[in-house]
Formats: structure tokens, C-alpha cells, sequence
DNA sequence: GTCTATATGAAGATAGAC
DNA sequence: GTCTATCTTCATATAGAC
């Protein structure tokens, strides 16, 4: 069936698809479109009938990861609750694509490759921690309003990429530096309480202190 | 020119220093023992006369910026002073390590090859973060003895971990990826600034803010 | 130990048949 | 568009003279 009149943008797409594992799991320099193009279970020529360059399919293979990110970052509801369940959901989305196989991947090929592709290195960060960091100031903007949070030292901005730092680092360091060991689902719930703990007692308000899930929503949210 | 009687030691450094500017600038795998072997101003039998493959003088190479790391953190003096001044040191020490050039271009490298390189990747936990947070520590556990903060929520040491990941994580991520653009002092002391108050606001206690000078903590008072 | 010269293999990219 | 076969270049690593 497919062999009849092979629609072109399938095997583009089954290129992409071979190139991204490849490139993901050597590196652009150590992947070699030898590699990619067995992967793809195509000849040499296809790859290069859809991209002219080992460069240019790289290049392809990133943004469409980028894309993939911000997507999945984007579909994150915050939901009704208070400014300490709120952040709790978005450091949980955010550890959870950042620690993912193919977010960490992600992250080393683009840091490791940044002096050779520039341009991509600084797409990664306005598609990554800049959408994350948007989606924080917007939560931290309403817990201003409402009285929840006092950000009047530092600001919202500078505020919420705080928090995303202090939420993505040592997850994210120690999993880079430990290729071998994924971390258990409660060390990762650990660290996301620590760095959510850490960001109240800076910023919040006290406004009900006896804590333990004061179900009064402050902020009225939309549904 | 070398000709009379050259110490094996002295050419080995040299291929030795020219393998760190190869690999720390284009990663292990877009390195060519062509270029190390030009870098040094040697023949290829001679690099291979000291390291016996690429990825051993690669392995070699990381283990000596590894070394270089740890002393310089190690020869921080943090001196006398409260909390915040002691944060502050220890802060602006761990960036100008980690945003120099050589610092940037090992990270990058080591978490770009760690698939390849678990044990390096390993060992640059241990030699960089760790190092630091072990320091931030004990700064703390001063702190904590003389009544300047309470970690009784979160722990000595991943308070520690937090402090060194929220001063590192901005920083660090906006210069791996913009490589072109090194951020300025004024920027680099906003962002240290920003991370010892967000620190201090969770876990500083307010000693003498009221009635000044009510306990004595051993390292001296100054503001 | 150090050099020149080279073996050996594989990389990225292309030509031409179908 | 896709494949087989190939060109050119350059990689790591080694042999043999000095």
C-alpha cells in the first residue's frame, strides 16, 4: 500500500522520528546519519531528499521538541486552591517533563551543542523556563491580589523564576550527573514540597496559619 | 628546538593543556586528535605516547578542571560577619566559578557526555555541588547554633541544597543558553541578592531587629 | 620519546537507475 | 522519491626511522 505512491510527508516524518532518538541519545556530533538513517529503515538519499543537511534535520529534531515541551507545559490546569497548591501542581508539571527521559535528553543535547547552535539554545530557553516562569508570575500576580502573597522586595518576575530554579535544580542536576538512577517518586514529591515550603515562608502571607489545606479559596478562580 | 632533552612530564602538560582548550570548547566528540595534536604543537604518536585513547585523556582532562573547582571553592574564606554576609560570600564565590568560561564550558561538556561518561558525570557532583553545599552547610549549622535561622522545617542540608540551587539556577541557565552574551556584574549581584533575601525571608530569624543586641552570636554582628 | 608517513575504517554527501 | 553504489574527506590509531 505504502509502497505505491508513498506519501512524501509520511517518511519525512518517520526521518524525524529516527533522528530525534538518535540525536537525543548521542549527541549531534557522536549521532551519525548512518545511525539515523537505519533507524528509519530508509536509504541514505531519503534523509537527505528532506534534509538537506545533517544540521538542518538537527535543527528540525529540537524544534519539534521544543514545541512538544511547551505544549505539555501549556496543557497544565492549575485549578481552584490556594497559592501553596497552585505552585505545587505547576512544580510537579514542571519536574515531571524536566526529569522525563526525553526532557533531560533534551536538555543535555541543547546545553552541550549551545556554542555550535546558538539560535536553538536560546529558543530552548524562551520555550522552556521562560513559559514556565510565565505561568508562576501569572499565579503569583492573583496571590498579590488577594492578599496571599508580599512580593513587593523582589518582584513577581524575578519572584517566580526563584521558585522554578529552586524547584528544577538539585532534581535536575542530580539526574543529569546520574545517568544510571532515575530518583523514586517520593524523593521526587520531597523535593517539590521543599522548594514549595521554602517559597511560602519567603513570600506568603500569613493568613490562616493553621495551615493543612484551608479549603477557603482565596482566589475565586475560573473553571 | 625541544630538542636537547625534553622532560616527558613538561610535553605530556602541554598536551595536557591543549586538550582541555579542545575538548572544553567543542565537547569530546566534535574534538579531533588532530586538533589537540596542533593545540599542542606536538605529533600524533606523542599524544599517544602519554594517554592511550581519546577518551582517556578526555577523562584526564575533566579530572583536572574537577580538581581546579574544588580548590578554588575551597580556598573561599568566608570571614566574620552575620548570615546574610556569610550567603552573600559564599554565593558570589560559587558564580564566579560556575558562570566563567571554564566553569560554563565543563558543565557543559560533562552533562552533555555523561551518557557516555557516567563516572565523570558522577564525580562533578561530588567536586562542584556538593563541595558547595557542604560549605553552605556548615555556615548554617553556625547560624542555627547562635539563633540566626531556623531549618527546623526542611533540614540543614537540603536548606543548603535549595540556597546553592536557587543562587546557580538563573544564572547559570541564561548563560549556557546565550552563549554569546555574558551577563553584567550589575546583573550578577542583582541575581545574588535575589537569592540570599528570598533564603533569609524563609529562614533568618529576626534577632535584634527590636531590641538589638539581645543575644550574642559567636561570629560578629555587622550590617 | 618524538617525529613522518601511513593503515584502516567511517563519516557526510552525491550520482544515476528505477 | 527512493534505492544501490560510490566519491571525498577525515577520523583514530600505528609503524618505523632517529
Amino acid at each position: 500500500m505504502s509502497n505505491a505512491i508513498a506519501e512524501p510527508s509520511l517518511k519525512a516524518r518517520t526521518v524525524l522520528i529516527a533522528a530525534r532518538d538518535v540525536f537525543l541519545l548521542h549527541g549531534f556530533s557522536a549521532a551519525t546519519t548512518d545511525m539515523i538513517q537505519r533507524a528509519a529503515g530508509v536509504s541514505k538519499s531519503t534523509v537527505y531528499a528532506h534534509y538537506p543537511t545533517k544540521e538542518a534535520l538537527f535543527a528540525a529534531v529540537i524544534e519539534g521538541e521544543l514545541a512538544a515541551f511547551t505544549d505539555s507545559m501549556r496543557r497544565t490546569e492549575v485549578g481552584p486552591g490556594n497559592l501553596r497548591k497552585a505552585l505545587t501542581v505547576l512544580a510537579r508539571a514542571y519536574l515531571d517533563v524536566v526529569l522525563s527521559p526525553r526532557g533531560l535528553a533534551l536538555f543535555r543535547v541543547v546545553v552541550g551543542e549551545a556554542p555550535r547552535f546558538p539560535d536553538l539554545a536560546r529558543r530552548f530557553y524562551l520555550a522552556g523556563p521562560q513559559v514556565v516562569a510565565n505561568m508562576v508570575a501569572d499565579c503569583l500576580g492573583e496571590a498579590v491580589a488577594s492578599g496571599e502573597a508580599d512580593l513587593s522586595e523582589v518582584g513577581r518576575d524575578a519572584a517566580a523564576r526563584l521558585f522554578i530554579n529552586m524547584v528544577r535544580g538539585e532534581p535536575q542536576l542530580q539526574c543529569l550527573t546520574h545517568p544510571d538512577a532515575a530518583p523514586s517518586a517520593v524523593q521526587i514529591d520531597q523535593w517539590t514540597r521543599e522548594a514549595v515550603t521554602t517559597f511560602m515562608r519567603a513570600y506568603a502571607r500569613e493568613i490562616g496559619k493553621t495551615n493543612g489545606e484551608s479549603s477557603r479559596p482565596h482566589r475565586a478562580e475560573r473553571i
